[in-house]
DNA sequence: ATAAAGTATGTAGTATACTTCATACTTTTC
DNA sequence: GAAAAGTATGAAGTATACTACATACTTTAT
């Protein structure tokens, strides 16, 4: 179980947006049971994971709400494995077109550098 | 050469984005010559090509700013070859960078599906 | 020729995603 | 045991990327 700077050091996202992710639903840290003296709040492996996905798909370009979804769909069991399957299906879709568009910027900005380089 | 109004149908973009879209500098349109009743702007056919290069770099998570470094080695003559050059080179590992993620992302997504169809 | 639609300009407002600050309490270190 | 470092909370501030509004002029349609 970590705290809240030991998940920043190890993803590299500031302790400040990290919470912010925690007001914004996407991660969630639990108090340590018997614990009385604080309220500190504990993080196990799978917020890793989340901070890790939370990177890659921002990266990419999907927002936070669209991030949450995911997560939740990958996380929370309360929801019909049918609506999991939806979004999660949805997100796959997503991804190849983002993939399409990266290959066909990559062809474009290929063609202009053989353009500046032929000059 | 068209008015702004035709640019936005042509791509679907918002005429008040791409007013702001030239404000930041990314597109440019220029008064007809001869003109001198009114002072509306017209636009090229680079411009649509820009507007749409704008739009496939934004779903991928490209910023403003950025897309304008890579418009700006694209038409503007004015930097060295070698600056043009480094920009674009760039930006294509970034888009590498980006296709790997989207891969990983692809293949933690499909395990999520196959779980949840396996329960 | 007059109303409707298009264009330009400037300013203000909104949404998203942080980032900083102030305060207060807890834990760790020397 | 006192200072330094860590944590929680709430509120305000910032950057990016629009979006809407008000005004004024021009062109097009009827």
């Amino acid at each position: 179980m970590k705290l809240i700077n030991q998940l920043s050091k190890e993803t590299g996202i500031p302790i400040a947006t990290i919470r912010f992710y925690e007001k914004s639903g996407l991660i969630k840290g639990e108090k340590k049971p018997g614990v009385t003296t604080n309220n500190y709040l504990y993080y196990g492996d799978d917020v890793v994971e989340k901070l890790r996905f939370i990177q890659m798909a921002k990266a990419v370009g999907f927002t936070l709400s669209e991030i949450k979804e995911v997560i939740d769909a990958w996380y929370l069991k309360k929801i019909s494995r049918k609506a999991q399957m939806d979004v999660l299906e949805l997100k796959l879709v997503q991804i190849e077109e983002k993939i399409q568009e990266l290959k066909a910027m990559k062809r474009q900005i290929m063609t202009c550098i053989k353009n500046i380089a032929a000059r």
